[in-house]
DNA sequence: GTTCTGCGCTTAATCGTTTAATCAACTGCA
DNA sequence: TGCAGTTGATTAAACGATTAAGCGCAGAAC
């Protein structure tokens, strides 16, 4: 029933080449003090016999699993994809596997899968918190990413700083009224994204801010925003803090007859798979999620190498935030001096 | 160094209770013969310690790790959120974690990805090949996830009939002239569905395709598919093999000033995040990802289970192919009789 | 000549779990 | 009373790796 590990084990290395196992162990280690001769041999040997080693008896005996757990708020996020290919990549540039976990549903939800993790023995995980909630530490080493105005957040891209990006190149188009549409004014990443926005105005311009979720919950699910007759109001520029909902504004516009970026712009965050695709193409601000990836993932190393007696607790990074990087597009043009006639009026 | 588990063991609940290690694990698992007041009394103290079976204790000893890999061809796909979240759920409801593996770049790259898990001592793994790829079967259970018609698919969504969905909703509508747009005209899933809606067309209907990356490598990446002249040629219809490529054309169409749905029509695949949030909504067909996912791994664990040898095959499940389902939302409406007379002028 | 040191390898313990084998005590039955 | 069968527990041997400690033997140090 229990089946046979296929290939062969230290012992046979070992038998076969007529050494002690620990030999072997250290030939191929490294670690102890073997004449170059037998290391030679012995890892000449192992690779011809195709040795893969079992991280099961070495984790049984170094009590780490070289495995970290990566838990995301809702998999179903169009920006996970990106979060957990960089993740994986980063962790396996460094020798571990990634286990995954979805926290699907609500925070508790996320303390189970935090658990799920924990149980399998995982050296330390990342976890992309549900909007606006507080890691209670699980017994490992925890590194967060989500935005810096976040407690105990470890690294994260400088939302408010995409967010002057965005301002400062709309003011440069000669935008003066920018409305921000944000999808919930609880998640802390869209508040930061927002509040760069409004800090990155130049004097004369105003904003006001949009989110979806609210309208949604007296309008019902995916009803128009309104949109044209907020350019009719005179806004220029919508600032979305999210490439989808970015995408939703400019589908809006284009259907009510509204040209982008002839008559407004439309600006998101993410550079989401779709923007350089669709017509116009989305200017948009993006995150190096590798270099996040990998300052999370050697934070947690370093916590895991150091830490002996393998408490919880939340890794810092020496660099907290990453910038982010505008990536102008053709959704954002010049602002339009004059209204469209025909906006003014449908008023 | 080497980290003290934090946690309770078998021999320290068996110390405390003055019983021996064996009893504990029997009463725990229920295996052997143990009194119904002892059982009682172990599984309470357990509980009451916090006590969690060490992964790697149990894996050295059965030869089983409890983990299934995950292997993706591309985890940028947006289709890859909601596989993973299908996997990770059918997974972890057996009791099993999920190792994710990313296979970006070429083949190798999925080869390596493989034989990374491989080594991590994966119990069976899920992959979702590169298109057109056929997985030399790893030293483990496999189980594909792909179209029927890639060799050695173990279960997928029955994108045949999903495209015969599409074209007798096209049909109904009264539409004559469709254009298929795909992406790349070697992927199996795009074939199957350019297969599907080809068969599912009514007499007097007519189909043309177009494969974007071909356009894309004459043209440069981003460029205009030429829809709006599609249109002036009498398309009505234009059935997209992704929402991806529904969202390019559905953006592209409006630009050009084409209504969507009042001139023409457009229809997707997979019911992507922003399908439903669009202006139009789009009109898509759905994979029951976790049919799929159920399957696929009830299949791989059936496999695990019987087989002692741990040998590599392809795993197979009683269904192989699970119905999609036809999504109608506002981007399909009926044809219109006659083509725009703008179009015509613009010819 | 004796002690010390370093080298190269082996011995043996250990991680936590599972499970076959064993054993003592008790039951039922002739 | 003696024997077989059952029950409820223990003993002990794995699984495959790591690693501290030990051991014999050389050459150096005194």
């Amino acid at each position: 029933m229990a089946s046979q590990r296929s290939g062969p084990n230290l012992s046979r290395i070992a038998t076969s080449l007529g050494v002690s196992v620990a030999t072997v162990s250290n030939a191929l280690s490294g670690k102890g003090r073997v004449s170059d001769a037998l290391i030679e041999r012995i890892r000449s040997h192992a690779a011809e016999l195709g040795y893969v080693p079992s991280q099961a008896g070495r984790a049984l005996r170094t009590g780490r699993s070289g495995v970290l757990g990566l838990v995301l708020p809702d998999i179903a996020n169009p920006l996970f994809p990106k979060i957990a290919q960089a993740i994986e990549s980063a962790a396996s540039a460094a020798g571990y596997g990634v286990l995954i976990a979805d926290s699907r549903g609500d925070i508790t939800a996320q303390t189970e899968a935090i658990n799920r993790l924990v149980e399998r023995g995982v050296d330390g995980m990342v976890v992309v918190p549900r909007r606006a909630t507080r890691i209670s530490a699980a017994s490992c080493p925890v590194a967060v990413i989500d935005t810096a105005s976040t407690p105990g957040n470890t690294v994260a891209a400088d939302h408010w700083q995409g967010g002057r990006e965005i301002a400062t190149h709309l003011a440069g188009l000669g935008h003066k009224q920018i409305l921000i549409i944000g999808n919930n004014h609880e998640s802390n990443v869209q508040n930061d994204r927002a509040g760069g926005i409004r800090a990155g105005l130049a004097p004369g311009m105003r904003s006001e801010t949009l989110w979806i979720e609210r309208l949604e919950t007296e309008t019902g699910a995916g009803c128009r925003l309104g949109l044209a007759e907020k350019a009719g109001q005179g806004f220029t520029a919508f600032a979305a803090l999210s490439d989808l909902q970015a995408l939703r504004a400019l589908t809006e516009l284009q259907q009510e007859g509204i040209s982008v970026p002839g008559d407004v712009s439309v600006t998101g965050f993410d550079d989401l798979i779709w923007s350089p695709v669709v017509t116009p193409s989305l200017t948009t601000v993006r995150m190096d999620m590798d270099t996040i990836a990998d300052i999370a993932v050697s934070a947690l190393i370093d916590r895991i190498n150091e830490s002996g007696t393998r408490e919880g607790v939340l890794v810092t990074a020496e660099t907290e935030r990453v910038p982010m990087q505008l990536i102008i597009r053709h959704s954002s043009g010049r602002a339009n001096p004059a209204p469209k006639i025909s906006e003014m009026e449908n008023m």
